[in-house]
DNA sequence: CAAAAAATGTAGCTTCGACTACATTTGGAA
DNA sequence: TTCCAAATGTAGTCGAAGCTACATTTTTTG
């Protein structure tokens, strides 16, 4: 094992300062909070599907939500049954599925950053097409603090 | 099993026009992209955790991207064997990680975008802070058109 | 009303990220 | 030079998201 790599700079600790040494600040903090919320994206999505169909025609079925999302029915089923333990949705076998309270209350606060997010986006200058794209992503990464500068922006220039 | 559920309005399709409802025009197609993303972030963040580990010690270790990334040491050498046969680095067995062209590029690529849009949060006026936090997230979901957009936006309020 | 179609449910497989626990190698100190 | 701590590697587990295939129930329709 020819011994190449250079293996020499700050690279072993002295031992007695095991931790937090050279890295940034709290790099590691923010990209936990990041996969913590990975979870939550997805109760958001379905959350924000769900009121759609319900919005659209009373009632939110697996199929209509799996071809809305783009998945398999049965990935819908996996994560409704999730969400029925999480207490955002109520649903009886073979029939429809509906938000509780608690459900309604998140996709109603999903819905108005979704519509911030876009707003935002399209006053900037974005493509409508792209605006779309992207806020779908973008709305989950949103905290409120920039969620005010956004709509602080959008009154500003309206 | 009561039939109590209203199953009525709009739900059973004629069966002749079986796909392509009442649904949005492709949202599915939207979330697709999204989830197909979704494993490109993981190979962003680690080439980019990297590039800058290598910038501030010539080298990264997979001690040090751990700490960085707030995982275990050995979720980071999985992923960087996946890496490996992406093409992004190279990895010898108890060396040190590299980039390669195409990972180097990639992360060349992706502090671009980084600052791009941390740069684009705080002339928005989104505290520093949250700005960090968000533009991390932010970042793996803006598309060529909202980086432009971005772009202007600086280039105009400079 | 009965048959067929559509929706839902269930079983089981795959991949991926993350972990703990334990083994092995390396490199610096004693 | 030997020993030890730190870094890496390996094995095996878990949960979640995806899927296909097949079973069951509901609803439409002939």
């Amino acid at each position: 094992m020819p011994p190449d790599t250079p293996r020499s700079t700050s690279t072993r600790r002295p031992a007695a300062a095991p931790r937090r040494q050279a890295a940034g600040p709290d790099a590691a903090t923010i990209h936990h909070g990041i996969r913590r919320d990975h979870s939550e994206e997805t109760a958001q999505d379905y959350v924000e599907a769900i009121a759609a169909l319900i919005q659209q025609s009373n009632e939110a079925r697996a199929v209509d939500l799996a071809r809305k999302l783009g998945v398999s029915h049965v990935t819908v089923v996996r994560r409704v049954a999730r969400l029925v333990e999480q207490g955002y949705v109520t649903s009886e076998p073979y029939r429809a599925i509906f938000l509780t309270d608690k459900g309604r209350a998140l996709a109603e606060e999903c819905t108005v950053r979704h519509e911030t997010v876009l707003a935002f986006l399209l006053a900037v200058g974005v493509p409508a097409a792209a605006a779309e794209r992207d806020a779908e992503g973008i709305e989950h990464h949103v905290s409120p603090e920039t969620l005010e500068a956004m709509n602080g922006f959008l009154k500003r220039n309206s």
